[in-house]
DNA sequence: GTGTAATCGAGACGGTACGTCTAGTCTTCGT
DNA sequence: ACGAAGACTAGACGTACCGTCTCGATTACAC
């Protein structure tokens, strides 16, 4: 009845090599130099065996990010009862990281990427941290009544990676108290000094 | 006495002509398959006039943008005294602009160029509006007391401007309540029913 | 055990397209005007197919040569018993193809592409005559007591090849007894008139 | 009332120090990897000032030997009275000059060039030693009845030439017994015994 | 077992574009 | 007017990759 499958079957230690191969490659000389010949040298690995599985540089790249090859996992933040510290301490986190000369090509070229890829920019967005986790910190601040009720919580963490990626975008250079007036802008306005 | 100068002078038909060629493949081809080749024959230029003058392709496109080339100018707030609906005619125009199937490709190419080069980053969030008439008007605003007189107003164009960005990279369709919700985020609230 | 070979194997048409594009274009424009980008466009090749096998140009009109594409037959002296005659026939042979505005170009070309490789210069020395055939030639001539038995036979060719080359390089028009003088020469006096 | 000259005259030391300059290069790099513009650089000149006055390379070049600045005086045949060995001595000498290896891409670069230009051709067939003073040396064999009376004087100069040029050509090394050979091609047979 | 089919590493293929170099012309300024 | 400096259009150089294809070896199911 199915549909039977003859012949050999797909090489996971291939598709593994190409991975890490893309990965390392994709740190080290940027999305738009990184190409499929070094790849397939670098993983010992035809070519062909590439262009059977994935269609386009780009879904190479996305499927990178899937697997965690690419970024470590998204800032996560705590909930120590303060909406405000934590909500900075997230935005610092992420700026450290973004800021990080290490990370700075690779970051960069996954704005490159994201261009070319949807789905690479949903993952960069959700690495950086607008994930459900964010969402539910904020939504446990509505909860506490730290926020006011009406707060379109979905939106404020996007509002957030929004900024960090345009800070990467202009190399504008970030002030200490940045994440501070962040916060403030999203929160509707300083933490009240009573 | 003073540095001599000899021999013909730069062209200045044939940097227009580049710069033309330049903005006219750009928007037909994306900055992934812009070639200086294709540029240097439509402007009926010799490459090596390209390579003179420009070191990298992303200098040449952000020469564009600076000229203007490239983009309109940026969406200017209007002010009729109600800064919400104000933001939020500016925050829809911008959308408007950015979803135009005629610019999709432009504005991706841009942040795609914007990774290589940050004065294009720079030029793209000034185009984009971030700019000082933006500035202006929520200065003014502040002045009026439309809004909390402690408003970060420089930072306030920065994440809406990301917030289009990031939508752009992520492919997530715009909802009509969107520009709402963002003014909402940035002014603390929705507007007083009283 | 035995050395592996893997991947596609070298096309034999391309190889063959190769040679004749560019025994044509050598023809046609010489060989300092003979370029690889029109060489590969005229065999409707990619340019590093040439590359991946030739090393130079000169390497690429050496095996033209070596295969015959690019000069007919060598003249081949004829045995009529006497000597004289046979030798002036194919002085006069050479001559009369040198001298042949179409084989101009081909011939000084082939003098400029020998200065680069010593294959050329073998081939278009051997092409000209002074191969095996004029050897024998002489040879039969000595052993018919025709000429002194201690003439150097293998010497003979080259010095009536170089009369000839540098003909060629000095652009001195012949005049029609050249070849009995230089038969003269080598045979060691004019033909006995008893 | 005559043809008055206005402006500067044409600057001899520009001159010299271009033919300087192209025979420096020349013997350097060798006629095909010869540029005008490493020549002007060389030389201290704009390209313009070598392009007013010589029309190719070749031009250039074949003044180049004209003046001397390419090639030593051509081999001397002298007059012991013993023609066999004056000519012998001769032909070693002029080997002796192409064999050596600091004229080696100097004499291939020649021949090369003479393929382009006849004025080249007629230099390097006088400056090898086929000039006025080989004939001569030849006359007054022919006068002191060391040779036969009806030797093409003229001629056998020629074939000496080509028979060293043809050498170049093929890279053929040479034995030390090929100046004898030669020799006795020329003046038909070896030297008598008695 | 013996086919049949799919995968694999390797690498040649027709191409496009790169960034560099040189040709030969033209323009500007200094002498 | 001539010469240096150098920008200009044009186009070849040799290299790097593209995405496709062909090769021989290997693997795994179907018969």
């Amino acid at each position: 009845m199915s549909e039977q499958r003859r012949g050999a079957v797909r090489s996971e230690a291939s598709r593994v090599a190409i991975l890490n191969a893309t990965a390392a490659l994709f740190a080290e000389k940027g999305y738009e130099h990184l190409s499929i010949e070094a790849i397939a040298a670098e993983a010992g690995v035809g070519k062909q065996t590439i262009y059977r599985w994935w269609p386009t540089k780009s879904a190479l790249v996305a499927e990178c990010m899937i697997e965690g090859f690419l970024m470590p996992g998204g800032a996560i933040p705590l909930n120590s009862g303060d909406i405000r510290s934590d909500l900075e301490a997230w935005v610092v986190a992420v700026f450290r990281f973004t800021e990080d000369p290490d990370n700075d090509v690779l970051i960069r070229s996954l704005v490159a990427a994201a261009s070319d890829n949807g789905d690479i920019g949903r993952r960069l967005h959700d690495r950086l941290g607008a994930s459900s986790e964010l969402t539910e910190r904020l939504a446990a601040a509505v909860r506490a009544g730290e926020v006011r009720p009406d707060l379109p919580i979905a939106d404020v963490g996007e509002v957030l990676v929004g900024a960090v990626v345009l800070r990467i975008l202009t190399r504008e250079p970030t002030d200490e108290k940045l994440p501070t007036r962040l916060v403030d802008i999203v929160l509707g306005g300083p933490r009240p000094v009573a």
